[in-house]
DNA sequence: CGTATGACGAGCC
DNA sequence: AGGCTCGCCATAC
């Protein structure tokens, strides 16, 4: 078998091919970090594209707030923090419409992709 | 090398 | 409707 024996595996996925589905996004759109984990191959990978956006460095050219939690919410590190309306600004100038709780429409703002690896 | 962490997700109460 | 728990995975220490 050419796979890796035992419990050694290679990681599906790598912060940097985070980096590179999510700056395929373009504006006026979102995707959900389940999402982006799916197209990397592994819909169980979510928490690890968040893990990636929160230690993206800065300087990165990544549209890291059109990133959102499958219920349309923002779902920062710094929860009841200004982090959370910074980012909700930014994506209703790109004309991203939030609902009365804050939750934006998955099924009208949502990028389908597709995402070129 | 083993343990703990976290910008998730789905299920359950 | 809202909150809590468990599972999953790539890093940090």
């Amino acid at each position: 078998m050419s796979g890796p024996a035992g419990g050694a595996r290679a990681p599906l996925f790598t912060f940097e091919q985070v980096y590179r589905a999510v700056g395929q996004v373009p504006p006026g759109f979102v995707v959900t970090y389940g999402q982006v984990a799916a197209a990397l191959g592994d819909a169980r990978g979510a928490r690890t594209v968040g893990w990636a956006l929160r230690a993206l460095p800065e300087g990165r050219d990544v549209p890291w707030h059109r990133v959102i939690n499958a219920r349309g919410r923002i779902t920062t590190r710094g929860r009841g923090s200004d982090e959370i309306a910074r980012q909700r600004h930014l994506l209703k100038e790109e004309g991203v419409a939030f609902g009365p709780d804050g939750r934006v429409d998955l099924a009208a703002f949502r990028w389908p992709g597709p995402f070129y690896l």
